[in-house]
RNA sequence: GCCGAAGUGGCGGAAUGGCAGACGCGACGGUCUCAAAAACCGUUGGGCUUCACGGCCCGUGUGGGUUCGACUCCCACCUUCGGCACCA
C-alpha cells in the first residue's frame, strides 16, 4: 500500500454513496450476516436491539439506538463469538387503526407498506442484521404463536377474566393499561381518561412480584432496576378486620384493610371505602343513600386527572354504617372518599388522623376526632397541628402503652393474628396486567364463549391462528370492530360443538413484544413457538439495548413472560435479558424532543444522502456518551466527515516507502497499539464516543507521519491495518473498501480482533509533572518505570525546582510512577 | 411531595483521587486561488506580567469539609432532567 513510484497527481476522492451500496450488495450475496445456531469453536452471543414500531419512517432515534448496537455486535463477532443480531417489526397497534379510521388505508395495507419502506431504510444503515430471521408481529405466522402463548398462560392459571374498573379513553374508545395513562390523560391522544367497569382478561403478573423484585443481580442500569422495584412497590404491613355492626345483605360481616401502621390501630376514628368498593352499595343506610350515590356517580365521572391532583381538598360522604374496632371495642363510622383507591389493597382504609396526613386533613374537614396514639418525643399532650408520622411511643393503646412504635407493629400484628382479626400482610403496588383491547389491529384472544353449558373454552391449539378477518368496519363504537363481524364472531364450541361466540377483544401489543426475542432464535418454525434446540442455543439474550422509556412496561412484562415460559419448560434460565443497556434520547438541534410540530426533525435519510451511512453512524457514536443522548447538531457531522476523508487518504494517497526502520513510522505503530488498547476497552465499556476520538487521534498521527517523509513500509502497513480493523465496527463500509484496496482477504468483518503488543504499546518515556506543595511547577521526561530516587534527583537538577526548593529538604515526597511527583515543603 | 441522575470553554464533550478542557464543532489568522468553496496549517477558558522565551494568579453550579493533591470523595444548598405521585 505504499508507493515508491511518483505520486498520482489526482487522488481518488472518498465517495460514500457508491461504495456503501456496492458493499451492502456484496454482503447480502455472500450471506455474510447469515447466523447459524452453532459454529464450531465459537461461543454464541445474542445481541438484541429493540424492534421498531411500524410507524412508517425511521427517525434519528432509531439510528441512535441501532447503529451503536450494531457496532458492538460487530465487535463481539470479531472477538470470536457467533453473534446473533436480529431485527423485526412491532406491527400491531393503534396508529395503524387510527389511520384507517381517518379514512386512509386498511391497517394491514398501511402496516405492510410501512414495513417495506422501513426495511429499505434499515438496510441503508449497514447493519449486520440477519434478515432471514426477520419477524413481523402482525403476520399470522407470528401471532399464531402469540395466541399459543395466551393459551399456555391460561393453562398455567396465569390468565383470568375479571370485572374491574378500567381506564377508558373516550377518544380512542378503548381501555388503557395503567401504564398508558399519563397524568390522567391517554398516552397517545392525551384525551382525559374516565373510569368504567368492564369484564377483561388479565395476566397474573403479581404472582411473580417477589421474583420480579429480586432484580439486583441483573447487569442493568441501576436506575432502571430501581424504577422497576418502585413500580412493583412492595409494602410490609398487616391486614386487620373490622366487624360490621350490621352484616351486609350478602353475608359479609367485616371490612378488611391493609395497613403499614398496625401500631396506630388504637387511633382509628373512621373507615374510608373507595367509592367503587362493592360493600358501599350494601351497607349504605337509606338515610344516606342519596348523598352516597351522588358521590359515587361523581367519582366515576371525574377524570383520573382530577382525582389524582394531590393538592386537592379531601372530599367524602358518610355511609350511615358503622363497624367495630376489635382492639378497642369502639364504634367506627364508615365513610367513602375518593382518596381511597379501589385498586390497591382491599380498597378500604382504616383512618388514623393523628398519624397519617391524608386522614388528618379529612378528619379536620369533617370534624372527626384526632386522638394521639403515638407520642412524639417531648410531646406536651396538646393536639397536633399536623399528622405525626415518625416513630414514637405508643400511648392511649391499652396494654401496648409505653412500647416503642416500631416494636408495636409486630406486637399488634401478633395480637391480631392470635385473636383471628388479621395478621401480617405484604402488599404490592403492582397490579395484574390487563391485556384486553377493544380494538381490531391486534392478535385476537383465542377464546370462545359457549352458548350452552361449557362456558369459556380455549380454542384448541391445532385451530390456531384465530385469524383476523380483513373485511371489517372501522367505526369507533367502543366495541372491537371484530364484534361487528358476524362471520368472525359466530363459531362452534370446541367442547360441545354447539353454537358459540368468539372473544372479540385483541391482545395488548406488549404481549407481542414480550416474546419476540424468543422467536428470532427459531423464526421460521411452523411447529412450535420456539424449539428446545434454538432456545438453549440463544436464550437468554446476552446483551439487550433500547430506550429506558420501556423500564416499567415492556421490560417488566418481558421478564414476567420469560418466567412463565420458564415454568412451562420452554426457555432456559430465569431472566430474558442478562445485560441491558439503555441508550439516551437524541434531541433536535434546539435541545428539545424532535417533533414535526416543532419543526426540529432531522430526517436520517437526508443525513445519509449528504454524508453517507458510515459518517452518520460514526457521528451518532461520537456525539457524546451513548447512555446520555443529547441534541443532534447538524453542523458537527462535518468533523466526522473530515476524519473519514483523512482515513481514506491514508490508503488512497500513501507515503513514500523506504524510510528508516525505527523512525517516525515506528512511533506511529506504537501509538496504533496504544490506540488499540484504548479502543478495545472503550468498546467493551460502551464508550463509543471516546473510541472514535482515539481513532481520530491515531489518524491525525498517521497523517503527520506521512507528511514527515518516507516511512518504513512494514510499520506503516501494520498501523493502517490496525486502524481499519478498529474502524470496522463503527464504519463497516469504508473499512471494508479500504481493507480490500490494501489487498486483504474478504471480509474485514470476519477478521479476528487484533491484540495489542504490550512491548510496543508501552511508552518509553513519560512527561512527569513535578509539583511543589501540590502545585504544578515543572515537567520532566522520565521512563515510566523510574524509581522515586531517580525521579527526585532529576527534578532537583531543574533550575526552577531548585530555585523553589531553595536548599530545603521536602517534608514529604509523593511519587506516583508515570503520573506525578509532589514535593511537600511546609 | 418522594425516589433517581446530572451540572466542566461560545457549543457537544474528555479526564472518576494525580498535568482540567482529549477529540470534534464554531470562531479568528494564514497557505492555495482571479475569486469563492473545498482542502491544509496555526491560534482559541479568563486575567495579570514579559521586547521575547517564559512566568504568576483565577477557573469544573454555590458554600463548607477531608487530603500532600479534589471535576472526582463527604456535608448542606441551588438549578436542570427522568421516574412516581392520595398506594393506606
Amino acid at each position: 500500500m505504499t508507493s515508491t513510484t511518483e505520486q498520482q497527481p489526482q487522488t481518488e476522492r472518498y465517495e460514500p454513496g457508491a461504495i456503501e451500496q456496492r458493499w451492502r450488495q456484496r454482503w447480502e450475496e455472500s450471506g455474510l450476516y447469515r447466523t447459524e445456531d452453532h459454529v464450531e469453536g465459537r461461543d454464541n452471543w445474542y445481541a438484541l436491539t429493540m424492534l421498531p414500531y411500524t410507524s412508517g419512517d425511521l427517525h434519528v432515534g432509531h439510528w441512535f439506538a441501532m447503529a451503536p448496537s450494531d457496532a458492538l455486535a460487530r465487535f463481539r463477532r470479531m472477538r470470536g463469538y457467533n453473534v446473533l443480531f436480529p431485527i423485526g417489526f412491532d406491527a400491531f397497534g393503534l396508529p395503524a387503526e387510527n389511520a384507517a379510521i381517518a379514512g386512509g388505508a386498511h391497517p394491514k395495507d398501511w402496516t405492510d407498506g410501512n414495513i417495506v419502506h422501513m426495511r429499505e431504510q434499515l438496510k441503508r444503515m449497514g447493519t449486520m442484521f440477519d434478515w432471514t430471521r426477520e419477524v413481523d408481529t402482525s403476520s399470522p405466522d407470528y401471532y399464531r404463536w402469540t395466541q399459543w402463548w395466551f393459551l399456555q398462560l391460561y393453562r398455567q392459571g396465569l390468565a383470568y377474566r375479571a370485572d374491574a374498573p378500567v381506564n377508558w379513553c373516550p377518544s380512542c374508545n378503548t381501555v388503557l393499561a395503567n401504564e398508558q395513562v399519563v397524568l390522567g390523560a391517554c398516552e397517545r391522544c392525551h384525551a382525559v381518561v374516565e373510569q368504567r367497569a368492564m369484564e377483561q382478561w388479565f395476566f397474573r403478573i403479581t404472582n411473580y412480584a417477589e421474583e420480579l423484585l429480586a432484580n439486583e443481580e441483573l447487569e442493568w442500569p441501576e436506575y432502571v432496576k430501581l424504577m422497576q422495584r418502585n413500580w412493583i412497590g412492595r409494602s410490609e404491613g398487616s391486614e386487620a378486620a373490622f366487624a360490621l355492626e350490621t352484616p351486609a345483605p350478602d353475608g359479609t360481616d367485616e371490612i378488611r384493610v391493609f395497613t403499614t401502621r398496625p401500631d396506630t390501630l388504637h387511633g382509628v376514628t373512621f373507615m374510608v371505602l373507595a367509592p367503587e368498593h362493592p360493600l358501599v352499595r350494601q351497607i349504605t343506610t337509606d338515610e344516606q343513600r342519596g348523598e352516597v350515590e351522588a358521590y359515587v356517580r361523581a367519582a366515576g365521572l371525574a377524570s383520573e386527572l382530577e382525582r389524582q391532583a394531590t393538592d386537592r381538598e379531601k372530599t367524602g360522604v358518610f355511609t350511615g354504617a358503622w363497624c367495630v374496632n376489635h382492639l378497642t371495642g369502639d364504634r367506627v363510622p364508615i365513610w367513602i372518599a375518593d382518596y381511597a383507591l379501589a385498586t390497591y389493597g382491599t380498597g378500604a382504609v382504616m383512618a388514623v388522623p393523628a398519624h397519617d396526613q391524608r386522614d388528618f386533613e379529612f378528619a379536620e374537614k369533617f370534624g372527626l376526632p384526632i386522638p394521639v396514639v403515638i407520642a412524639p418525643p417531648e410531646w406536651d399532650g396538646q393536639p397536633l397541628a399536623e399528622a405525626y408520622v415518625e416513630p414514637g411511643t405508643m400511648v392511649n393503646s391499652r396494654s401496648f402503652d409505653g412500647l416503642p412504635s416500631e416494636e408495636g407493629k409486630a406486637a399488634v400484628t401478633a395480637h391480631l393474628e392470635a385473636q383471628g382479626w388479621g395478621g401480617p400482610k405484604i402488599q404490592y403496588r403492582l397490579r395484574d396486567w390487563l391485556i384486553s383491547r377493544q380494538r381490531y389491529w391486534g392478535a385476537p384472544i383465542p377464546m370462545v364463549y359457549c352458548a350452552g353449558e361449557c362456558g369459556i373454552v380455549p380454542v384448541p391449539e391445532d385451530q390456531l391462528p384465530v385469524e383476523l378477518p380483513y373485511d371489517v368496519e372501522f367505526l369507533p363504537t367502543g366495541q372491537s370492530p371484530l364484534a361487528l363481524s358476524e362471520e368472525f364472531v359466530s363459531t362452534t364450541c370446541p367442547a360441545c360443538e354447539g353454537p358459540a361466540r368468539r372473544e372479540t377483544d385483541t391482545m395488548d401489543t406488549f404481549m407481542c413484544s414480550s416474546w419476540y426475542y424468543m422467536r428470532y432464535a427459531d423464526a421460521v418454525n411452523g411447529a412450535s413457538a420456539i424449539a428446545p434446540g434454538p432456545a438453549t442455543a440463544w436464550l437468554p439474550v446476552d446483551q439487550y439495548t433500547g430506550g429506558a422509556e420501556h423500564a416499567t412496561m415492556h421490560l417488566l412484562y418481558a421478564r414476567f413472560f420469560y418466567k412463565a415460559a420458564r415454568d412451562a419448560g420452554t426457555v432456559p434460565g430465569d431472566e430474558p435479558f442478562t445485560r441491558y443497556f439503555a441508550q439516551g434520547q437524541i434531541l433536535g438541534p434546539d435541545g428539545r424532543r424532535m417533533s414535526k410540530s416543532r419543526g426540529n426533525v432531522v430526517p436520517p435519510d437526508d443525513q445519509v444522502d449528504q454524508w453517507g451511512a458510515d459518517t452518520f453512524r460514526a457521528y451518532l457514536m461520537f456525539l457524546g456518551p451513548w447512555d446520555q443522548g443529547g441534541p443532534y447538531d447538524v453542523e458537527g457531522i462535518v468533523g466526522v466527515a473530515r476524519w473519514l476523508r483523512r482515513v481514506w487518504s491514508l490508503a488512497a494517497d500513501p507515503p513514500a516507502g523506504g524510510g528508516a526502520a525505527g523512525g517516525a513510522s515506528r512511533e506511529a505503530l506504537r501509538e496504533a497499539h496504544r490506540t488499540l488498547e484504548r479502543v478495545t476497552e472503550d468498546y467493551d465499556g460502551f464508550d463509543l464516543n471516546t473510541a472514535v476520538a482515539a481513532m481520530m487521534e491515531l489518524t491525525n498521527t498517521l497523517v503527520r507521519t506521512r507528511e514527515a517523509g518516507p516511512v518504513d513500509e512494514a510499520d506503516w502497513n501494520e498501523s493502517l491495518r490496525l486502524l481499519l480493523l478498529m474502524l470496522a465496527p463503527v464504519c463497516p463500509h469504508i473499512a471494508e473498501e479500504l481493507w480490500e484496496r490494501n489487498g486483504q482477504p474478504y471480509s474485514v468483518h470476519q477478521q479476528d480482533w487484533p491484540t495489542a503488543d504490550p512491548a510496543l504499546s508501552a511508552l518509553e518515556t513519560v512527561e512527569l509533572p513535578v509539583q511543589i506543595n501540590g502545585r504544578l511547577r515543572d515537567r520532566i521526561d522520565v521512563p515510566p518505570t523510574a524509581t522515586e530516587a531517580e525521579v527526585r534527583a532529576l527534578a532537583e537538577t531543574r533550575p526552577r525546582i531548585a530555585e523553589l526548593l531553595d536548599g530545603r529538604e521536602p517534608e514529604r515526597v509523593i511519587y506516583v510512577p508515570g503520573r506525578m511527583l509532589n514535593l511537600v515543603l511546609r
